[in-house]
DNA sequence: CTTATTTTTGCATGCGCATTCATTTATGCA
DNA sequence: TGCATAAATGAATGCGCATGCAAAAATAAG
């Protein structure tokens, strides 16, 4: 018993046609007569007949001057991060729900994308999508002379051909210098994620400007690494020392939670009493009731939306020029902030 | 300027080799000369030349009984769940490791993944990775039929040729029946996912059954939809009322973190001296200092790994039997249950 | 009923690669 | 140096499909 599967050659012998026909068949606008139509396809299910879309989009080749495979490549850097993955599950259904299929690719740091890339464009992929990881100029080039555009979310480029979609960092990093200000903050501590990543850098770059306006200079500036942990880590740091920060920002709401669990369960320290803390992305959880995490939202179902119509418009009318995006984050008061009239 | 991507024959002309000769240089196992396959790898990578991986599994087609994609079709419900985001992150890794691909597609309900793997099938992937949902016996013989092996991560079905890997469901709730009997409750209360989950029913039978066995009946059972939000809804329910349970199993630890927060911070109740509480699957947040959540873990890397290996023989190996796997639980105690000398 | 037109249909072909087969070239051994 | 053997090479082929083209069938017009 040989596992070949079934080909339309099959399917056109048990039906009394030509191979042609079985291929039209399953083609909406291809001229086939209606009657003709039904009877191949009834067959064509009888035998579990699926058009092969590896040999489909190798004939496709032919025509167009590129290949259609129906797949976008995604390369995703911290996957387990919330943040991602509510990210990819919603790339995930729009791209979906539009016909699409998704080769995900993970990749272990923001400077892996290159690897990944070329391993995706193998496949000649119909596009790709970069979450929070830079690409070279050399990467966009190719693919730029290969026709394949290419998504950049959460980071922009300014190579050829490259589209992006991000949250304004910058603002974002204002507006929480100022929602601390007005709070009446001076000893205000930044927590960044890495320590040269781009993102980290604008919010950070935005809030000291702010701050240095004011006349404030960082009373502490720490690190993690964007998860949990590494902000429980930077809490107990930044607890155990003689002078503590009355206001914290931090590039991220998971390491804004991190901070927060450190001071309350371990510090046994009141926010915002003792002081007062502000995340970035709002995410899920910092909506839960214990925890009221005051943030900058960033809107990623209207992002998310954007780069995938951005992107299948490219993909579809390849002419089409790349757009950079800039979306500005809302604040969301909760909790964690104390309120001006101390 | 035709986009047309540089083939295997422009790099021949380039390097003044046959087509032949160029396919080889990129076959490790390939009769060819070193010195040759260096002058072509060189001129290849100026000419930003990547084999087509589509027309690679298009003719290897012809020695094989099957096509090669190098794709693994991946299933998914519910991704943006921390619990099913570390799953496919992990899985993610080690597929890639390993060299595989993955096609991730992502399903609405438990009973979606017949139409997914219609639409996977087509792309002639290699395997396929089904996340807690199930597949009818129809599609696992078009897929035994089709050669195309299949694990069902989370479930397990008796269909032909599928593997499956599990937790031990009905054990771990038995062992959460115990702790909680231990303690001295005996008005203990059951929050399941969906109504009708193979997990939830599962996760039920084993801890009722402990109760029956000590005498006691459920004192509450409430549904939820595993998240967050139905975990506070099921909450607000049960402490609305005026007999309130003293013990709290919820199948999962989402909504095991939904309870505790709602109790906590919204009925100011005091766990474990009001209730004690337990959850399931140990994920991340339920060790985060504020949490401290009881739980039962599922041992994910080991199953994972047991899985993509698992997998991943079939692939290679078409005759190999398909294994149905059961993982034990392992109880983490932490301080949402009160200790039995109360 | 004939001719002009439109719709259907099948044949043949190529997408880019891996591989078989026959041939050529390099290597080993006496 | 000569012959046997092994390694390297290129020409030719097919994987499964979509599609251009020409021929056939169906339909419309006269």
């Amino acid at each position: 018993m040989a596992k070949r599967a079934t080909t339309s050659y099959d399917v056109a012998k048990a039906a009394g046609v030509s191979q042609s026909a079985v291929s039209r068949a399953f083609s909406p606008t291809a001229s086939i007569s209606d009657k003709k139509r039904k009877h191949i396809l009834r067959i064509a299910r009888e035998m579990g007949y699926q058009p092969n879309a590896i040999a489909r989009s190798m004939s496709s080749a032919r025509s167009d001057s590129r290949q259609k495979s129906g797949i976008v490549g995604v390369i995703v850097t911290r996957i387990q991060d919330p943040f991602f993955a509510n990210t990819i599950a919603y790339f995930s259904s729009l791209l979906q729900a539009k016909g699409w299929h998704m080769l995900l690719f993970t990749v272990d740091g923001p400077n892996d994308a290159d690897d990944a890339l070329n391993s995706l464009l193998q496949f000649k992929i119909d596009g790709v999508i970069i979450l929070s990881a830079i690409l070279s100029d050399h990467m966009a080039n190719i693919c730029e002379a290969s026709g394949t555009p290419v998504m950049l979310y959460n980071r922009t480029s300014s190579s050829n051909g490259v589209s992006s979609v991000q949250i304004d960092n910058q603002a974002g990093g204002q507006t929480a210098a100022d929602v601390l200000l007005e709070a009446g903050h001076n000893k205000i501590a930044f927590v960044g994620g890495f320590e040269n990543d781009k993102t980290t850098e604008e919010r950070e770059r935005g809030f000291t400007a702010r701050l240095s306006e004011a006349g404030l200079n960082l009373h502490v500036r720490e690190y993690g690494d964007y998860t949990f942990i590494s902000g429980l880590e930077v809490a107990r740091r930044i607890f155990s020392k003689r002078e503590r920060p009355d206001a914290i920002f931090c590039a991220s709401d998971v390491m804004a939670l991190g901070v927060l669990h450190a001071a309350r369960f371990e510090f046994g320290l009141d926010i915002p009493h003792d002081f007062s803390l502000i995340g970035f992305d709002d995410i899920p959880s910092a909506a839960w009731p214990g925890h009221q995490l005051t943030s900058i939202r960033q809107p990623i179902r209207r992002m998310i939306r954007e780069a995938v119509d951005q992107l299948i418009a490219r993909m579809e009318d390849p002419k089409l020029d790349p757009k950079l995006e800039t979306f500005p984050g809302e604040l969301i008061m909760r909790t964690t902030v104390r309120s001006p009239a101390k």
